[in-house]
DNA sequence: TCGCGCTATTTGTCAGACTATTATACAGCT
DNA sequence: AGCTGTATAATAGTCTGACAAATAGCGCGA
């Protein structure tokens, strides 16, 4: 069978800038895009389905299913005789991993930002906490390995980054709570697409892996409160970091 | 009002809760169940478009739309020549509202269950406690008439309850955190489900005023640490209580 | 044994017609 | 005049049937 099949790196990258090869997909990306940067604004109508196929060049068909993508993700809402309308901001499903990469694709605000990492201080400390109570020792080994593979590579290689993916993606599965890994780990890709930003920024001001290190301390010896402040310094000095980047670049690319 | 109709094709009995109005809806919804509930295992393919189209006695595109709404939410993910197969768990959003409710439909576990109380013990305290810092004065006044209405109300009738969501929405918007707000806002939404199972049970064992007052008092006094253990109070008694339900009622059919 | 191209299968896309739903305007009634 | 019900028109929703594109797996040949 295919076990092994899964190269991960890949497959990943393949979505790009562009298009994801399936239309209804670069549609709905076009459109999300347009929708939580701002273009349309909750309440707004959007074209009905036949000009806005024609528009695009596309078939009805790939237009509506591109269409029921957003409305999946609450983006908008479609009725008959009213039209397909952008539906008002508490609707949408801010967690998603496809709507996070929308918002940054089309620099989010700096307040979105903030809230992000708000959230994240909230729920990365308490799953560090869980994990320290319920590890075993495979995923300890895991952790440590992922430390080790990102103290060598550092955070500027790609190989690095996916280390330090690989260890947050364990200490999450170790809190044995699949919603909250889902969460975090929303959360945790998104945040880490600013990385981008820093490294294009400048060298990566600070040593991360000492505090990483902590971290992984507290939770092999169980500590679980020592593993939540741990964690809690970790993700206060991303924040700083990510805030600085910003700050020092106000210029916006394209 | 009358739900009249329905007589027409006659073979479309297959239709079972009835609404959802549109096909691709309620397909979504079905295939949804069956997968959160295990009919469908991840790794598994499911039937052809051709196949599953005519088996329910729909159109390809009807059945298409509903695989796109299904993959929106990273239940499934379909590639040419290999189909459309139930993807892993850790890619499911199971924090989507609509997955939470297929969930919901199809008696949960009781692991799950936990799992979500869990990640509400974490994240609902703290928005308390964000709640007691940013409140104006007039989300504080639909606290307090949410409140009153619940008490004069109970958690008996519909309003009661409407007027609970009330409380707790407006404590989420207090926080000025959109992000927590959806996640929130999805958990509480899934979590009042239960409230469902409690009635049915029987009468509501506890007052839940007190503890909501408490979190009241706090929020108005801008103490967020109060706040915050109010609020840890108040969802520790609500899962006392739904775990209670279900352990007096574990009559499992199937 | 290994690699390369062929093919069959499945999703993806397209086009056009028809249906269902409903907001709105309008006529009719009180 | 004000209200009520109905006709109308606009739009999403559904269906049909066809063709295109991608690709996993197989067989062929070096």
């Amino acid at each position: 069978m295919s076990k092994a099949k899964e190269a991960g790196a890949g497959a990943d990258a393949e979505r790009e800038e562009g298009f994801s090869g399936r239309i209804h997909g670069s549609i709905a990306r076009a459109l999300g895009i347009a929708i939580v940067s701002g273009q349309h604004q909750p309440g707004d109508v959007l074209n009905n389905e036949i000009d806005a196929s024609e528009k695009l060049h596309v078939s009805r068909s790939a237009y509506r299913e591109a269409i029921r993508i957003l409305a999946a993700k609450g983006l908008v809402e479609s009725r008959p005789k009213t039209g397909t309308r952008v539906s008002p901001r508490h609707r949408w499903s801010l967690l998603d991993p496809e709507v996070l990469a929308w918002f940054f694709e089309s620099e989010p605000s700096e307040a979105f930002l903030q809230e992000l990492y708000e959230l994240r201080m909230i729920v990365e400390p308490a799953a560090a906490a869980l994990a320290a109570e319920r590890r075993d020792d495979a995923q300890l080994e895991r952790m440590r390995a992922a430390l080790v593979a990102m103290q060598h590579e550092t955070l500027a290689t790609e190989a690095g980054q996916a280390a330090d993916r690989d260890f947050h993606d364990t200490v999450l599965e170790a809190t044995r709570n699949a919603p909250l890994c889902t969460l975090s780990s929303s959360i945790g890709a998104a945040v880490r697409w600013t990385t981008i930003f820093k490294q294009r920024d400048r060298e990566l001001p600070r040593d991360p892996m000492p505090d990483h290190w902590k971290v992984f301390d507290a939770i092999a010896a169980g500590r679980a409160d020592q593993a939540r402040q741990a964690m809690e310094r970790l993700v206060n000095l991303a924040l700083d970091d990510t805030r600085a980047a910003i700050e020092r670049r106000p210029g916006r690319q394209s």
